[in-house]
DNA sequence: TCTGGGGTCCTGTAACCT
DNA sequence: TCTGAGGTTACAGGACCC
């Protein structure tokens, strides 16, 4: 079959990156290669967040408790992770994409649509151009991704799943049906377990059995969107275009402690914490917030969310502080104990474009210099060279056995004031 | 076996407005 | 003046993705 042949109809290409952060890791320490490796929390809370194929062989896979991957696969190394080499390992990734084309669409660190149609009458038809694209990643990373080529964003995503490891599969599309349908519901993009578990229980277990049934039954079990979204894809129907440069609509940071927290004081700290840090992320990116929410998740697992909309949009972390932590208390909890809380800062909105804050007082302002100062201590001497008063001391993080409440409590006591002051940078 | 952290999207409900 | 319908927005929760 000639090339032009392989992949006609097909010009959306998914790349998927193989088992990401573990293959960067064993690009680095090349005497793992081989191996089984994982990549994630160590702590008594960890989870995988990647492992080599050789791990997987004994079971091991994604969002599994470290400490059950170890039962599996006891002889595996454990590695904690670099998210700034991962980050630069796919800005280099993604820029190759963008030299073949600017369509293309990231989806995390380590997949991204492409949409080739454009690169053809240079570079070949969309299968040429992913092996080409293999080639170029495995030459300039070190490391080996998957491609899935289809007509559609949903079937080429599946492909690439196929595909996997070090792969290239071409579905085109008179191909579609018979690709499709004799899987299992589960493989749809969309189809969670508690979706697959409502299929299920309408007997259906295919995507083929999922096609032939009528579509106001999906949307009674499923609800209306994700009922008709799922009979569209079912019969490979799937309009969305590649999209590239899609703006940020939310961003946050949460922490599991190392041991559930009962103690408001220690709460209120993390929230500190949490909020300098999503405001820095905010200043970093160019946005500002205009709703503040927080996450609560108890002992129980049990997980709570509120959220609090801003008269003016923000990116200082102490406004961000002051409402997370006014949503916290407003929750009356005596004493529950605490897993998990997180801030997030939602409806984002470009700080360029955004109409100057004429309510923003001097005091605000000040802190927001203050913050912004606190950025540049942290370019040039490392996250964390600036940090307020109450956040000093705290060298371990809560997943690491940090300090317990009553010292935290007393050393909230001999910092009070929370204005900045300058950390060594050596912490 | 005991469940991370970063996100997006959808749904139900309540409040508010016309 | 009261009531209901219908649209919009805010908020909370949940499912899902990597």
């Amino acid at each position: 079959m000639g090339p032009s042949a392989r992949a006609a109809g097909c010009s959306v290409l998914h790349v998927d990156m193989d088992a990401f952060f573990a293959s960067v890791e064993v690009r680095r320490r090349p005497e793992l290669a081989g191996t089984p490796v994982i990549v994630g929390g160590a702590g008594n809370r960890g989870v995988v967040t990647s492992a080599t194929y050789e791990a997987r062989r004994y079971g091991v896979h994604a969002a599994m408790p470290t400490a059950r991957a170890l039962r599996l696969c006891p002889t595996a190394t454990v590695l904690p992770g670099d998210m700034a080499l991962y980050t630069e390992v796919s800005r280099s990734v993604m820029a190759l994409f963008r030299s073949i084309t600017p369509l293309v669409e990231p989806l995390s660190l380590d997949e991204a649509f492409l949409d080739v149609s454009g690169a053809a009458r240079r570079l070949g038809d969309a299968a040429e151009i992913g092996e080409y694209l293999r080639a170029r990643v495995f030459d300039e990373q070190g490391i080996t991704c998957s491609v899935g080529v289809a007509g559609t964003k949903f079937v080429a995503k599946l492909a690439s799943t196929r595909a996997k490891p070090d792969g290239l599969l071409v579905v085109r599309p008179q191909e579609v049906m018979d690709f499709l349908h004799p899987l299992p519901v589960g493989a749809l993009w969309g189809v969670g377990p508690k979706t697959e578990e409502t299929l299920l229980r309408l007997g259906l277990r295919t995507v083929g059995d999922l096609a032939h049934v009528p579509v106001k039954t999906l949307q009674r079990g499923l609800g209306a969107a994700v009922g008709a979204h799922l009979h569209e894809l079912s019969w490979g129907r799937d309009p969305r275009r590649v999209v590239p440069d899609e703006p940020e609509k939310s961003t946050g940071h949460e922490e599991t402690f190392g041991t559930d927290v009962d103690d408001p004081a220690v709460i209120h700290r993390e929230l500190l914490l949490l909020s300098e840090r999503t405001a820095a992320r905010l200043r970093s990116g160019g946005w500002l917030a205009r709703t503040v929410s927080i996450k609560v998740r108890f002992a129980d697992f049990a997980t709570i969310t509120r959220s609090r909309t801003l008269d003016v949009p923000t990116d200082v972390g102490q406004e961000l502080y002051d409402t997370a932590r006014g949503l916290f208390d407003a929750l009356g909890l005596d004493r529950a104990r605490i897993r998990l809380v997180g801030v997030r800062a939602e409806r984002l909105v470009d700080a360029g474009s955004a109409p100057q804050q004429l309510e923003l007082g001097a005091r605000e302002r000040g802190r927001r210099d203050a913050e912004l100062a606190a950025d540049r201590a942290a370019r040039r001497f490392g996250a964390g060279a600036v940090r307020p008063a109450t956040l000093l001391h705290r060298v371990t993080r809560p997943g690491s056995s940090g300090p317990t409440s009553a010292d935290v409590v007393s050393r909230r006591a001999r910092n009070r004031g929370g204005r900045p002051a300058v950390d060594p940078p050596e912490e």
